[in-house]
DNA sequence: TCACGCTTCGAACCCATGCG
DNA sequence: CGCATGGGTTCGAAGCGTGA
């Protein structure tokens, strides 16, 4: 340390008092990259720059980049010390931070070692936010929690952060190399979602797209396929949404595939693929697209795509001519229009079933909306009802419905 | 006969809620 | 934090059907 505050001394001071040019003799010299030059005349001396290279030695291992820690001496230094309790006391804050320090460490090669092992060495950006959420959601957890365990809480941080990256992960592979059981693996999604908010708003439909995307290529299905499945996905979303992400996948990827490309690949191969089972898929279309729209005579999920394609053709899922139109009706923004001043004036039964006339003052002219409640989405026909071909289509989807208190609120 | 994809149905699991 | 409860969802294994 003393030489190396020397250098630091004399590298401040413009002259170096003790050195003398060795033609003229002057002692205004200074120091530059390249060695000590005489100011009076030019010359370059022969005295080589003081370069110091710190030797080794074994006591001074402790200094080495990584331990970054200073021992304070052996347990019988600190003990026979006259400073024995100063000293224990340095080395018991020393030892502290050395704990938390090597949690971080073991953290890193854990986060190294999944991610090698889930072949994702690309991910490095992903890597660090891993590494920066893993020590942010620590630090919330008090000591003594089971939830500060490192290599399970490395687990589900790597989960949140691949879900929020809209990376695929499967579950099932990412606890199988972990040290993490099933039951605990819940657990502590559940427990730690409340530290990271963002994973409960992310975008879920942007992470099954992606999958749905895959599934694409991987067995080349073409953009027909990318293209119906996205229009299912996002129009049926509040009705199918209420499951996990790779179900919802399966589910949607096996109604477009039935309805477009059957022969060209199995429902069981895409389901296996997406790691979940094909039995899943049959209860969510017998459930979500059969009784919810309700439709009878529904046998096995192969048997009856006859009645799938139907169902999707009375919804205009299939038709080729207004893809465009109805994808910007499915991109474009939500407004929502809450009807505090609508008054319900009529609510007769008759054949389109139950509706509501509610008006709505809008600057001094009034807008008049109607909303016809329908027994089932096929009963409706939209041809019908556009009395020309460019009349601009709403969709209207309810959102809450107050029976007593009043009028429903709607997003548009 | 075998492999593969599909169907069936009970078991296992998940999740919300409440309690101690 | 663990346990109990109950309803809904998903899994998993056995069996069936079909084509090579």
């Amino acid at each position: 340390m003393a030489t190396y505050k020397t250098l630091q001394e004399s590298a401040l001071s413009p002259n170096i008092s003790h050195l003398h040019c060795d033609i003229c003799g002057s002692s205004d010299i200074i120091e530059n990259p390249e060695g000590y030059v005489c100011r009076d005349c030019g010359i370059v001396l022969e005295i080589q720059k003081l370069q110091y290279d710190r030797p080794y030695n074994e006591d001074l291992i402790q200094y080495a980049r990584g331990v970054g820690k200073t021992q304070i001496g052996t347990r019988r230094e600190r003990i026979t010390s006259p400073l024995s309790i100063k000293l224990q006391r340095i080395n018991k804050y020393n030892s502290i931070t050395t704990s938390e320090r090597a949690v971080i460490e073991k953290a890193r090669i854990e986060i190294a070692r999944i991610f090698n092992y889930l072949d994702l060495n690309g991910y490095d950006a992903i890597k660090e936010m891993v590494l920066d959420k893993f020590k942010k959601i620590r630090a919330k957890i008090r000591p003594g929690s089971k939830y500060r365990n490192i290599e399970k809480l490395v687990s589900i941080t790597i989960y949140f952060c691949l879900k929020l990256r809209n990376v695929s992960i499967n579950p099932y592979e990412l606890i199988e190399i972990s040290n993490i059981s099933k039951k605990d693996f819940n657990d502590f999604i559940l427990q730690l979602q409340r530290f990271l908010p963002e994973y409960g708003e992310r975008n879920r439909q942007e992470y099954i797209l992606q999958r749905i995307f895959e599934i694409s290529e991987h067995f080349k299905l073409g953009m027909p396929f990318y293209f119906l499945s996205k229009k299912i996905l996002y129009r049926l979303w509040q009705g199918i949404k209420n499951t996990t992400d790779n179900v919802v996948a399966g589910l949607v990827s096996s109604i477009s595939v039935l309805c477009t490309c059957k022969e060209k690949v199995s429902i069981s191969s895409i389901c296996s693929r997406l790691g979940i089972r094909m039995s899943t898929i049959q209860a969510q279309v017998k459930k979500k697209i059969f009784q919810k729209f309700k439709v009878d005579g529904f046998i096995s999920l192969i048997k009856s795509s006859d009645l799938l394609v139907d169902i999707l053709n009375k919804l205009n899922f299939l038709e080729e001519q207004d893809l465009k139109a109805q994808e910007e009706v499915v991109n474009s923004e939500r407004e929502e229009i809450i009807l505090g001043n609508a008054s319900k004036v009529f609510n007769a039964h008759n054949d389109l079933g139950y509706y509501y006339f509610a008006i709505r003052e809008e600057q001094d002219s009034p807008a008049f909306i109607f909303l016809k409640i329908y027994d089932s989405p096929l009963d409706f026909n939209y041809e019908k009802h556009r009395k020309r071909k460019d009349d601009p289509l709403l969709e209207f989807e309810l959102y809450k419905y107050h029976t007593s208190k009043g009028p429903p609120l709607l997003e548009v």
